[in-house]
DNA sequence: CTGTATAATTAACAATATGTTAATCGTTAA
DNA sequence: TTAACGATTAACATATTGTTAATTATACAG
């Protein structure tokens, strides 16, 4: 009667049970294209892939080598989809504390030719420098960063295309509906280098003016200036820092202009 | 060398697999509480739960009994976790074309103690008189609906607090930002019919104008009049009829009006 | 030291859109 | 015939944009 004596009845095995279960990352960075000092920053959002190793951690042929993949890997037993994609990011890249986020499964029959093998789609975004000290691991021989165009003329493994799809989708969205921009950017920031990470997914003509860009990042709830901080980064004249602030945006479609 | 040699080469079972792969559903429906003839909508958003029953179909004590439940099951072999939750919640509802959205895997270990049991979290939304026809099955032997404070007061089966909450939250965001309103409406709607529908989760003021929003539906791209079509479901006088246009919308929260 | 170039920022102003309150309209039902 | 009432429009003061043109603050060349 209790719940103890119920789990005592039940058998664990009277469905057919998945063969694996994964987790994979889109990693994202923005690369900045600085040419010369004192220049407001352009930059290019890549997408991070490894490229398959023709033998295996296991001196074997690996299945699907030669191509591109997001990496990733399987879930132990004891972790969440969530915390095996932390864990092996961070055994990639070699840095903690990056931004992760899962955004979707895929377990169509047939996705993997080795059985029944589910699999989690996450991005991550890590700040440009990070990427550089990545090394090559035993399933990896080759990690390069892509833009998103030549990203989908690559062979792709598995059904990566499908997955990377998503997360260029969902990124695109997190960039201009939430303010996951602060991701891709230091601490404090000044409106031009804000303006340049949002330009990397939308040509919205009021995003890209710069006076009404401006204009607009000084009313905005969820972004304060750093009273009386400025850089010189981006130009000779002193420019303003500002940061986000901890907040919850959402603003209905039915209330904006068009 | 080939990836046929490959698969041979690889054994599915290097790793440790789930026990069990299961979808939930939570199923949204939104009643009219409409009182008179003549009247604009008066809607509450509401949660279908299910009752576990003390006995399963196996005759063995059920687990969680007693608790409320988001529905759901086992996900086969042959299909994905997606198509599971629609097969689940046709047979629940005897209703087909449900409109369905994934939103969330669930699999901290020790969720479930029946063993390493990973569930899919997806909203349903069905309109509000198909959910009159459904019967109770083996495993429920209660089915009723909730409002959304309601629902946070029972005792819940398994994690499915923390599910709904995220359901909540999902449906909430997309009723706001993208155009799913439209399943909670029939294909032709009144001005004050949406509005309701958007006033089950927000009390944005904009949105809660008449006048405002009367004005407002007017200019939204992704809506358009039904010319020369009214109804009198909302009031005596004649009632401009509008219907969605398929379209995907993104407003950056960096050109919204705060 | 002076002039030039350049990004940041502000100004100016016409054009739009919003918030609000008050008409008007169309229709039912007393 | 008229009161009631939701839908729709009008009116108008305010607020926000789009746009183009100053203005500012520096670095750097000469």
């Amino acid at each position: 009667m209790s719940n103890e004596d119920a789990l005592k009845q039940y058998d664990v095995k009277r469905y057919r049970t998945p063969d694996g279960y994964t987790s994979d990352i889109a990693v994202f960075t923005i690369v900045s294209e600085k040419v010369e000092e004192y220049k407001p920053p352009h930059m290019t959002l890549k997408l991070m892939l490894i490229k398959r190793s023709v033998i295996n951690d296991e001196g074997h042929i690996n299945i699907e080598a030669g191509k591109w993949a997001l990496p990733g890997g399987f879930v132990q037993e004891d972790e969440s989809a969530f915390e095996a994609a932390k864990r092996e990011l961070e055994e990639e890249t070699g840095v903690k504390g990056i931004h992760i986020k899962h955004f979707g499964i895929y377990d169509k029959p047939g996705r993997d030719p080795r059985g029944w093998i589910i699999t989690n789609g996450h991005y991550a975004i890590v700040p440009d420098h990070s990427l550089s000290s990545r090394e090559a691991n035993d399933d990896a021989d080759e990690v390069e960063l892509f833009s998103i165009e030549e990203v989908f003329n690559l062979d792709l493994a598995f059904d990566h295309r499908e997955i990377i799809q998503d997360a260029v989708s969902m990124i695109t969205n997190d960039l201009l509906q939430t303010t996951i921009a602060r991701r891709f950017l230091p601490k404090e920031f000044t409106y031009s280098e804000l303006q340049a990470v949002l330009l990397t997914v939308t040509n919205d003509t009021a995003i890209a003016s710069e006076a009404g860009f401006a204009r607009k990042i000084k009313s905005l709830p969820f972004i304060k200036q750093v009273e009386g901080k400025k850089t010189q980064r981006t130009s000779k004249s002193p420019a303003q820092l500002y940061e986000f602030i901890d907040m919850e945006i959402v603003k209905p479609i039915y209330t904006a202009r068009y």
